[in-house]
DNA sequence: CAAATTACTGAGTGAACGGTCAATGAAAAA
DNA sequence: TTTTTCATTGACCGTTCACTCAGTAATTTG
């Protein structure tokens, strides 16, 4: 089958088939996470997903500790690059850059149920799993870190309603609450319906002049 | 042990004893989801920790799945009771309300990282599992409409800068953020450092006069 | 008191799980 | 070409898990 297929194919070079057999496996592993939980995701059923034989699995990543970090790291490293991304691209001014921070955070490569799940799942486990914590807790400091500065330097051009640090958990928490209104919320939930009430906040705390 | 004492002190009620060992295993159930994630939670280290044999682990709670759900019932009750009764002693104007909905959400009972550590593990496989879906999404559902009953009164009263379901949105995406923020945060984060930030921001959507 | 119900124990069971391993074919290096 | 390395399979193994069960003691019922 794909297994097949992708041996006639790129076989030739042992890197690309390596990394192309990683990212099948991470995302039957999403998959599995996303469908039946962490505590029912097991090697079988993702070799079984991935089209792989389990032995194959574990052979590409070691075991299964280092496969379900991997796969955080995955999810990481893709908020991380987009947001980042987006950042660079944005404008000057405080309030552009974080007005681009909270598009990125609704950006379709993150923002959709699969992901999202998945997400909450090692966010459930991540408190008994260091590893889980070291992961998400760099990207998600980083992201704290840059709202606040943000929200301070915004303060400083012209002060808002609230003090800066109440200023960026509040943004950080209605950003999380519309993560969890596209889990919970109708399947007709869309980038635009979540995005609409985080800057109606934000126009709220900093309202613009003009 | 704990198990003779219970014996000799109230075995002649078989009912109290049922609910005294019914207790005595959720807790050990919190305390194991607590320290080791549900992924690590087994019959084996409940009864361990509730100190009865793990056969009359099962005798009480007849499977393993129902333990779990009944633990997440525990917890719900637990906070349910509580937003109700605060809610009941509070006065009239919906402000006040509200801000009695916000101090249930701190309350010592529920607002400790134990309790609110177990509540995102479950969180984290809900979306994979539909009874817990239906416990906790009862809930939610409730405080999450009692709120957003609170902003529609309090915004006829005196139109708020929000519209009014958009604060909701705002009030619960930062009390979420408090929770958070009790977890990963330092050790030395309190029921007030919790609290503030969420006051401060009612009063910026919903201004007082005076 | 006798009978019936309930609480409890601990050894035992089958299934499922993560991980190993020898064997095989194919690619890369020598 | 020969040798070495890598990718892959599938059978296999030891462990752990949830759950059962026969047996026992204590409690409630009649």
């Amino acid at each position: 089958m794909s297994t097949v297929t992708q041996k006639n194919f790129a076989s030739r070079n042992r890197r690309r088939q390596s990394e192309f057999r990683k990212q099948q496996v991470i995302d039957a592993t999403i998959d599995c996470i996303d469908q039946l939980g962490i505590s029912q995701t097991t090697l079988a059923r993702i070799a079984e997903r991935s089209g792989l034989s389990q032995g194959n699995v574990v052979f590409h990543f070691k075991n299964k500790d280092t496969l379900l970090e991997q796969t955080l790291m995955h999810l990481n490293e893709e908020h991380l690059a987009n947001w980042r991304d987006v950042l660079a691209q944005a404008g000057n001014h405080p309030r552009d850059r974080l007005l681009a921070l909270i598009e990125a955070s609704f950006a379709p490569a993150v923002f959709n149920r699969r992901k999202i799940s998945v997400w909450f799942a090692f966010w459930g486990e991540s408190r008994s799993k260091a590893a889980y914590m070291r992961i998400c807790g760099a990207n998600d400091q980083a992201f704290s870190n840059t709202v606040s500065e943000l929200c301070i330097a915004l303060h400083g051009l012209s002060p808002g309603r609230l003090a800066p640090q109440t200023a960026a958990t509040s943004i950080e928490g209605i950003i999380d609450a519309q993560w969890q209104n596209l889990l919970l919320g109708p399947p007709g939930f869309k980038r635009g319906d979540a995005l609409a009430p985080v800057i109606e906040l934000l126009d709220c705390i900093y309202p613009h002049a003009g």
